[in-house]
DNA sequence: TCTTAATTAGACCACTTAGTCGGTCTTATT
DNA sequence: AATAAGACCGACTAAGTGGTCTAATTAAGA
């Protein structure tokens, strides 16, 4: 009982420091002496854990990423409102934080996808199924959205989803490179401009 | 004169083939023995012609990238007719080579872009630079369309530019994991959708 | 043809990488 | 206290890594 939750804690130690490092660094270019070197750890303790670095990185994902992902932009959109705003509101929230943080190198996810592309596609798969679970959660939303007259009946769910994760993307990939504040507030603009045109229209 | 000629052959040939190799599998899990490799040319020929490896990327950057992001993006938007069928078209012709290519790994500017984040400053630099020229030709575009009557006076160029970035990234980011044809589609709808809430409005 | 310079070959160096393995310390069980 | 299992150490290996250097080859000009 006391021996699992040991491993637990060094399991889950050498996974938040070896996200950040990834995430700062990349992971190619990030190795697992770096990582043990952070924790005063040893080749010994982390090949006692895991089989492999990569096995380790799939774990991250699982782990780390799926929660970070899932309570900054999926849980968030849950709720019964109008899609639009609590969409639109969390994607502000979320830009926040990113702009708030001084060492902000973009969207995890997609940093990571990118990186995987073509290399890696085990990894990659695990990635872009974080990705498939938040376009879920839009869709649903938008859907709902429909019948609660919130979102006009013509709108197509699977594009306007598609559209919002690529804005997303996208604008956290600038972000990083500076301007971060002007940047933010230029994407929830257009953003709102964008979304005003999937309004049901009043009759008149 | 032959000799120059020769020189810049051999350069070229590194250059192309660095490029393919680092768009497949990143600059950091590429070795300059895999590119020699390639084109049977030793360690001998690739520091005669280059200094670093550092400084061979940004070459290919300076040479490569930016002509074909130029003659994707920038040019074709540099006509005088509306900004927004002009970029809407020129962002689905690079979408179609982009569907069309069997080793699409997504767009290779962001993908730099997201590798080199904060390690790599001074790549990272030249890669932005290049962004920027595509931002300013858009600046230019959707400025110019507003004299002529195409584009809504009240429309924040700078963030609608921001904004078609983003959503370019992010879906080329999505296109490369497959699902392609589908997304292309999904994307040119919803642009349409979005620049629709930007046009001037019909006085009624 | 002889000389000189441009270009390429490839052995070599110092260093880093992921992963292995025999051993050691620590904790739980009897 | 004795035993066993869990957790960790750190030297080591084999395969790379970017980069250097000398020698060989090729082409140009006299």
């Amino acid at each position: 009982m006391e021996q699992t939750l040991k491993r637990l804690a060094t399991m889950q130690r050498l996974q938040v420091a070896g996200l950040e490092l990834f995430y700062q660094n990349g992971y190619h270019n990030t190795s697992v002496d770096d990582i043990l070197k952070k924790l005063d750890l040893s080749k010994g303790a982390f090949y006692y854990h895991f089989k492999s670095k990569e096995e380790f990185f799939i774990s991250i994902i699982q782990n780390l990423i799926v929660q970070k992902v899932y309570s900054a932009l999926v849980q968030p959109i849950e709720g019964k409102e109008d899609p639009f705003s609590i969409i639109e509101n969390s994607l502000d929230a979320s830009l926040e934080t990113a702009e708030h943080n001084f060492f902000d190198n973009g969207f995890v996810l997609s940093n990571f996808i990118a990186e995987t592309q073509g290399k890696d596609p085990e990894v990659n798969t695990y990635l872009n199924d974080i990705l498939k679970i938040w376009e879920v959660a839009l869709i649903t939303s938008l859907q709902k959205g429909k019948s609660d007259g919130y979102v006009a009946r013509h709108v197509d769910s699977d594009g306007v989803a598609a559209y919002v994760i690529s804005a997303y993307i996208g604008i956290r990939l600038q972000m990083a490179s500076g301007n971060a504040k002007n940047l933010r507030y230029k994407f929830v603009q257009q953003l709102r401009a964008y979304f005003r045109s999937l309004v049901p229209q009043a009759i008149h």
